[in-house]
DNA sequence: AAAATTGCTTGCGATTCGCAAGTGATTTTG
DNA sequence: CAAAATCACTTGCGAATCGCAAGCAATTTT
């Protein structure tokens, strides 16, 4: 948590994760980058979604800060830095699992991706194990 | 989900969810209104963490339209509104149980409320039924 | 009738956001 | 080896949102 979060903790489990991810972007980054295997900023920016490059740098620095994930030079690329989820972010499995299926049950949207969806309402032990591993990407 | 949000509905169940409640406040306003059993304006002001008055008004008319949350007249006070959790956000329990076993993992500060969850280990589907019910009030 | 309660709205400055353009360090290309 | 391309950002700018304080309108209480 970073200093100017520190004023919002107030000791609630829930209030303490809102400071972690509670902005619209962060779970999806920890998506791209758990379930598609995303590693760099480059990919991190084609993604669907459409992230300004400018917040996208912001919140790579504040889920570093948290602890959600590293940072590194790329050894075959100079140029390029390669950002790995740390298990604090792979823990957050189950969450998404349920947000999922939550979304799955109340999204009606004609192009709900209903998938990802089946896939976890199918087997959500293997796609949580999944998401932990990165296998899925 | 409103208009403004519609942009950023890219058919992924997590972006879906993070229009909803993608920011620092809806979840604990929902948090508030589930296990505390708060249904008041005045009530949600008066929580721990000080949303601010403008804020919290903004984020109840979008909880609104998004179905999660209805708004009506208290019966026995004209001047006061009755605010009550849908279906919809009170089938947030598992998202919300999961959430509280990750902080409760990570969140190593003084002052967490091991409480909770404590409360949750022990019993997820009681604590998941008391969310839904709002019989934890 | 006056004061208090309740649920907001408004005004203000500060922060954040979205978009476009630019920068600096590599790496690839001709 | 010089020029172009790639990669990861940073900067500038206007618009939207946030936090805080004050104000307002409709009841209800005193």
């Amino acid at each position: 948590m970073t200093d100017a979060d520190k004023r919002y903790d107030s000791g609630c489990p829930v209030a303490y994760a809102m400071g972690i991810f509670g902005d619209r972007w962060s779970l999806l980054i920890i998506r791209d980058m758990a379930l598609k295997g995303v590693q760099t900023y480059g990919q991190l920016q084609d993604g669907w979604e459409g992230i300004s490059t400018n917040i996208l740098a912001n919140r790579l620095k504040a889920l570093e800060q948290a602890g959600m994930l590293t940072k590194r030079r790329d050894p075959d690329n100079g140029r390029s830095f390669v950002y790995e989820l740390t298990q604090k972010a792979r823990d957050l499995a189950p969450v998404i699992s349920e947000i999922i299926l939550w979304s799955g049950k109340y999204n009606t949207a004609d192009h709900a991706m209903t998938d990802t969806v089946e896939k976890v309402r199918q087997n959500k032990a293997e796609f949580e194990r999944d998401f932990k591993t990165g296998r899925s990407a």
